[in-house]
DNA sequence: GCACGTCGTTCGACAATGTCGAACGCCCGG
DNA sequence: CCGGGCGTTCGACATTGTCGAACGACGTGC
């Protein structure tokens, strides 16, 4: 099919538009623009609008450049997603009980950029700006389970052994790889430090492209059930969290 | 069709992806991590390489994010412009004989981003960052013909008289760009400065929308033959002009 | 050096999919 | 109150994108 596709060459046309005009453009200047028809127009910006790439003004309608667009260009950075991330991250805290992390893939680990102390009040050190394995946290495998193209391939890691559990064959990191993306959540059992766990989401942006892992963390006999699965409050205030923080991110709103 | 459009989605994830993953990918990666067949993905990646949304490393053949993106993000602005159009508009200046113009859309009227003198040593002065009137000088015009969405309507210009030969009604204005789009190449015969004349060509960005004008400007008679037509040598000289660093600010290749 | 795996790419038939005319409700100016 | 513009929805049609199959090139491990 040597020939470009229509409905992206027009979408792209769309995006030119919007951005060279400096001010909002209204649908049917799109079309004029364009020479299409409107309905056709319409459908364009729909789906580019739930992209997050184009925005409409509720009052007038009019459309402009989404801020989807920028993050298209240059990803989500460090900052940007931590600071959007920071007032669910606390909240979570409260409610789960639990120290919380956000973590982004770095490289051949997993840089934790955001650090809420569990609420107990116990002596906690500050983990922002770290960097922990892959294989041994449970941020680090939902990274590895949830942005594949993000992080290294699992025979490029150095399975290194933290602790007893920690797990160090390839294999085996696949099968839990495999139970972390059906059950959506990554599980850590004293994997890193002995006797601590945790479990983690993964934080996705407008396409559904996994950008950030949240995690919570706190004594392996608190976070999971004498079956060895997470206990499911826990999940629950987890995943609801993930996805309330990634709707934000995301584009749609 | 309350429905987003399919494969402006997927382009939109393609692009997210490449952005997000801090390195070139391949085909087969992108393929995978959308869990899409590897032609579907080839041709939105192919689409997306014309538009200069994505660009193909020539040996290993990977993708990468491509500089058009960038500029979808933040249009032209115009010292960019001015850079990359400065060395084709030296030479236009020394092969034509005449001054060389750059213009922009600036609200109501067309700001001058570069200016080469004309090459006979004659005084001039320099005219970089002045505005000009839309309706009076041939890259005004040039940008009123092929840039419609970025200047302003025709009916909301003041189509104030500077000379003799100045276009003045609304009517006769729209003829003249017309004729501009036709010829691809808008001209003006002393109508901002008796006896001075120009001639301006639309510059491009990837998806063929006009962002600038380039012009060349002297003596009426010197650009002009009797029937009133600006002499085709010139023309082509800067047409050609236009196409080449149309192609360089275009996104293709 | 052969067979194999994998890569990016092309071809082509099918049907899923986007396109666009017609029409709707809405708001504004006459 | 009407007429004309807007953004939006609906639906039938056929255009158009999708994807299985296959090709040549490249690199690898028997």
């Amino acid at each position: 099919m040597p020939g470009a596709i229509q409905s992206i060459e027009r979408a792209a046309a769309v995006l030119r538009l919007l951005g060279g005009a400096g001010r909002p453009l209204a649908l049917a200047e799109l079309a004029a623009a364009l020479d299409l028809p409107r309905p056709t127009v319409h459908g364009i910006v729909r789906t580019l609008r739930v992209e997050g790439l184009v925005e409409q003004d509720s009052s007038t309608s009019l459309y402009s450049p989404g801020p989807g667009l920028r993050s298209l260009a240059e990803g989500w950075d460090r900052h940007d997603l931590r600071s959007r991330a920071m007032n669910w991250a606390d909240a979570l805290a409260g409610s789960s009980g639990c120290a919380v992390y956000l973590g982004v893939p770095a490289g051949r680990a997993v840089s934790l950029v955001h650090h809420v102390f569990r609420p107990d009040g116990s002596p906690q050190r500050l983990r922002t700006n770290t960097e922990q394995p892959l294989h041994a946290t449970a941020w680090g495998k939902c990274l590895l389970a949830f942005a594949p193209v993000a992080t290294p391939a699992l025979r490029d890691l150095e399975l290194h052994r933290y602790t007893r559990r920690t797990t160090t064959t390839v294999t085996a990191l696949e099968t839990q790889l495999a139970g972390a993306r059906r059950r959506g959540c990554a599980t850590d059992v004293g994997e890193f430090e002995a006797g601590i766990g945790g479990a983690a989401v993964p934080l996705r942006t407008g396409g559904g492209l996994a950008v950030a892992a949240l995690g919570i963390a706190g004594p392996v006999e608190e976070l999971f059930g004498a079956g060895g699965e997470p206990r499911p409050r826990l999940v629950e205030q987890l995943t609801a969290a993930g996805r309330e923080i990634s709707a934000f991110l995301g584009a749609a709103r």
